[in-house]
DNA sequence: TTGACATATGCCAATATAGGAATATAATAC
DNA sequence: GTATTATATTCCTATATTGGCATATGTCAA
């Protein structure tokens, strides 16, 4: 298979750059489509085709006024990518305590779905 | 053109969720290819090309010892995603004060590199 | 209705995957 | 030397993308 979608899940929506961008501008404030285009020197196709994309994740909302369609950033969505990331902070500050109680957890939970010493008799497939 | 390559940077390398587990993994220390499959149910060569790409944008380091190889995480170069989403933290929690100043600022820079209101006599393309 | 503006979508080409399986390379032990 | 273990790489397929361009849809005004 290939690789994953980006409406998978806001790891993958925020792999471009260009998606970036826009989520930064937004943060600013609801915009229209052409002010995004224009603040960021992208065409019009491809600034809808990628808030369609960040739409689909969650991480913008739209709102229509007249002609235009202001997209709202919803912040919020970002809390996922913030959250794994945040427990890394310590490392390059140099205190690992907290990060390495918080994996044991961590791995114990995912230990426990992830197979490998399945104690069932395994009627798996075939 | 397709989709960035996720050697292109941390973004990237990070969209896949299986190369995450390598990380988290891998905050509990130095492992070997095999320790990393055999603890998340992974393919040894699927193991091997994940590390492949986080070892190209630097995420994590190897060193030989005899037969095998151990992998440490460089967990700092997970800052600039940090960095990225730490802003957007006080959307969610409420405080927007800080989060506008920072945007204003880095739009500033942005719009300066950025095309459409260049002052330069602008050479460049793109 | 016609026209102008704003946005979305469809089609295309080029590229980059991730998984599977087989195999190649490397290091050690006998 | 050969065998064994550990890891990396190659070939393949199916799929998802991004950009460009043309075009469709939608909304308002005269």
């Amino acid at each position: 298979m290939a690789r994953l979608p980006t409406t998978t899940d806001v790891f993958n929506a925020i792999a471009e750059p260009q998606r970036r961008d826009i989520i930064t501008l937004l943060a600013n404030g609801e915009k229209s489509v052409n002010d995004i285009a224009e603040a960021l020197a992208f065409k019009q196709p491809q600034t809808s085709k990628h808030l369609r994309v960040l739409k689909e994740v969650g991480l913008v909302s739209v709102r229509e006024a007249g002609k235009q369609r202001l997209y709202r950033l919803e912040a919020q969505e970002l809390k996922p990518v913030y959250d794994w990331v945040r427990h890394f902070e310590q490392v390059w500050n140099g205190r690992f305590d907290r990060l390495t109680h918080y994996l044991e957890q961590l791995q114990k939970a995912e230990g426990q779905q992830n197979s490998e010493k399945i104690e069932t008799t395994g009627a798996d497939d075939r």
